[in-house]
DNA sequence: CGCGTAGATTGGAACGTTCCAAGCCAACGG
DNA sequence: CCGTTGGCTTGGAACGTTCCAATCTACGCG
């Protein structure tokens, strides 16, 4: 059985096939009858729209390529439905990589989208991806929106959480429990995001009048095991750290555990705070304090940027930063110092 | 600049499009140095293949759809994950949608799929989802793959873990312990999952002798505060529940909170079970006790069925269950009560 | 030397749509 | 009564590839 074409429809409707286009198209100009008796006929037949093919000729395709780091991440999920919803709201469809933060197999899946002609780009590199990584024979001709990290020097849009301001709160409000020793662990400075909340980390310690020790800064991966194995060198100083700001919550889970197994506790005799606010923050035991981000938020930001640049043609470069705010819970200690910060 | 296409790479190479259309698929019938001409020519003139015009041309294209009902939710982000490896490894790309559980969505979701003419579909159906929301027109033409859910009667391919086996080795566990009011708790008899976990569930008391008191079998949301309300209703039944098997997870989770609510604790004076192994699972205080299903393992399943299909051109109904374990923690008591079962 | 054969290459048609310029027809104004 | 307009419709070219049948070349063999 051979698939019905716009021919088909159109010689059953009596029609030619430019006016079944136009149907399509749900253009105005052709008579509402006409348009009724295409339909019919449509439905009759069970034509069904060949995208690939209109695609081919009018040289603007539907689909747009979202490039994931990580997926299985929960983080990282809920950010990739938050573009996909405002894809699919203005009709055009996704096409999903995960690139487990190989940058061999990021390029290699840039590569397959630009195959697929996408007409837009959504990537949240890999990590340690730069500049060279998105070629100037794609940026040329694909609108490209980088989300939650960043690519230095790269003059690409972007949306990211505002890093800075969010580590630099959590920071102050460690200082203002009384914490004199705050470490920022967890991340590689290979990472944006890292660099940035590690900046927002020295900021808030720097107008408080505080030294940075750059032995508290201690890199680790972004994982439970990293948090572990990150908050013993810090409780292995001389002058051990009593309070954390991790790279991100999973980082904390890690440093949570990791205190209990040298004896201490978050929340009581350590100060923990985490960054996401992902949806296990609240139940963990200690609850998590920590600062949310909003990640189907940035996907659906990301999305209208590319969707603003396909339409318009033009590509531009803006780097928004969303907003982000501290969720005080027990981990740092809040509830058993007594000293209570109330945020928006 | 106009688009470089494969004409233009013949005149660089000084031979004919057809002879350039072979070096891409990489024909053995090529000359050496001729194919050597060409892959310079594409190179110069940085050339990029477009598929869409070959999948017009050849009737077959190398997209396949992926409908997932809830992306945000690890347990199916794995899934996803797991797909996409298999897919992508077999050169051909993944369009996303998720459906947020509506079925509305999801039809709307299938209808552009088949419009993106996918070669093939894997499918996690919403839930509620039967055999009418994919209407033969889609079946008869491309190949179905159902993930971790079942339509009844729909005789479509199918990848679920074996749930009915779960179950009842969860229970059993609980009753070697000696717990002898268990509920199972959780979840909507629209779901197959719940169906068949239920069903295990009330396999394994039969087979011990013991009575199944349908006030101890609860639906709810499959979500934590579900989980929170239907322990609430097993402990205030005249005679309560001691233990509990629960839908998933997250249901879990919510059972040791609501244990906790009501002066009780799961691991000591309630055995709670879950079903998944979601990540946290074991990070979990108490630690879970829950039957592991191995959710990246059945998207690759499942991706390997549909290949197959769009491979053979021929579709088949079989549906596959993959074996799940028990993985005991804390929550079932097995540690403070001294009763002590492996599993392999 | 002629013929068949295999290997390498080729031109043209086809895939299903959109775009464009042109056509048709009825109505309208001068 | 004719030229113009405007609404609606149309045929053909074009998009970039693959497929097919045909061609060309060189070679081996009787």
């Amino acid at each position: 059985m051979r698939k019905v074409t716009i021919i088909d429809v159109a010689r059953a409707a009596g029609v030619s096939k430019s006016t079944v286009s136009l149907v399509l198209q749900g253009s105005p100009s052709v008579r509402p009858e006409t348009a009724e008796k295409v339909q019919t006929a449509i439905h009759r037949l069970g034509y069904v729209y060949n995208r690939g093919a209109a695609n081919l000729r009018s040289a603007r395709s539907n689909v747009v390529g979202m490039v994931i780091n990580d997926l299985a991440n929960p983080f990282f999920a809920e950010l990739a439905v938050g573009i996909e919803s405002v894809l699919r709201a203005s009709g055009l469809v996704s096409l999903i990589a995960h690139t487990a933060e190989s940058p061999n197999r990021q390029a290699d899946v840039l590569k397959t989208m630009r195959e697929q002609a996408v007409s837009g780009l959504i990537v949240c590199p890999a990590r340690g991806t730069d500049a060279s990584a998105l070629p100037d024979s794609i940026r040329a001709d694909t609108p490209v929106v980088l989300a939650m990290r960043r690519i230095p020097a790269s003059r690409l849009a972007s949306v990211v959480p505002d890093n800075v301001r969010g580590a630099a709160e959590a920071v102050r409000h460690l200082l203002d429990l009384g914490y004199r020793r705050i470490a920022f662990i967890g991340g590689h400075d290979d990472m944006s995001a890292q660099r940035d909340r590690c900046e927002g980390y020295a900021d808030a310690l720097a107008s408080a009048g505080m030294p940075v020790d750059p032995d508290l800064i201690v890199e680790s991966a972004p994982t439970r095991d990293g948090g572990i194995a990150a908050i013993g060198t810090v409780l292995a100083l001389d002058v051990p750290a009593d309070a954390a700001l991790c790279f991100n919550d999973v980082v904390a889970f890690g440093a949570t555990l990791g205190l209990r197994r040298n004896g201490r506790d978050a929340g009581h005799d350590f100060g923990v705070v985490g960054f996401d606010d992902v949806r296990e923050a609240g139940d963990h035991v200690p609850a998590l304090t920590t600062v949310a981000v909003d990640s189907a938020g940035i996907g659906a930001r990301a999305a209208q940027i590319a969707l603003r640049m396909i339409e318009s043609g033009r590509m531009t470069a803006e780097e928004q930063t969303t907003s982000v705010h501290l969720v005080v819970r027990e981990s740092c200690g809040a509830r058993t110092r007594g000293v209570r910060r109330d945020v928006a």
